[in-house]
DNA sequence: GCCAACGTTGGC
DNA sequence: GCCAACGTTGGC
């Protein structure tokens, strides 16, 4: 089983939002990087929710992987933002995965205790400037994200 | 293939 | 709202 951690922004798209829809499709990824990741899921695959851009950002409960290699919808929509003219169902770009709600911290874990506990090579949320929004998350860093989301 | 311009992300 | 960082685009 592999450990990721994916970004949202909680106005948008919050952990609040999976609690209630329980699955989502995680669409809008238009990073060839992070599409590359999700490509690489499996099912069962655990996945840190991190809200981004607001206060505090941080790490707030956790998903897993539902169905690994969905087709991103949106692709297709001429009138989504994330429509790319350049994508056709023969030959789509973007792949996605679904995620399932699995739970909820009792606190939010946020960005300045992950820059405090961890190193940027090891995290690569807490590097200066990163803006990819899909990353793997080695096992040892996980499960001690996971203690500390115990308390 | 280089790189300047541009748009976006995301912390603050 | 600001702006640094960074990915993408497009002219050459």
């Amino acid at each position: 089983m592999n450990y990721w951690l994916m970004k949202s922004e909680p106005d948008v798209y919050g952990i609040e939002d999976l609690k209630r829809d329980r699955t989502t499709v995680w669409d809008g990824v238009r990073n060839y990087q992070a599409r590359n990741f999700l490509r690489s899921m499996v099912p069962g695959d655990r996945v840190f929710f991190y809200h981004s851009n607001t206060t505090p950002p941080g790490i707030v409960g956790l998903m897993k992987v539902a169905e690994p290699n969905v087709i991103d919808p949106t692709q297709f929509d001429a009138k989504s933002k994330y429509y790319d003219p350049k994508a056709t169902k023969d030959t789509p770009r973007w792949q996605t995965v679904i995620v399932a709600f699995v739970e909820t911290f009792p606190q939010i874990i946020t960005l300045d205790t992950l820059r405090e506990t961890f190193s940027p090579d090891d995290l690569w949320v807490v590097r200066q400037g990163n803006r990819l929004s899909v990353m793997p998350v080695p096992e040892a860093v996980a499960e001690q994200i996971l203690k500390q989301a115990k308390g």
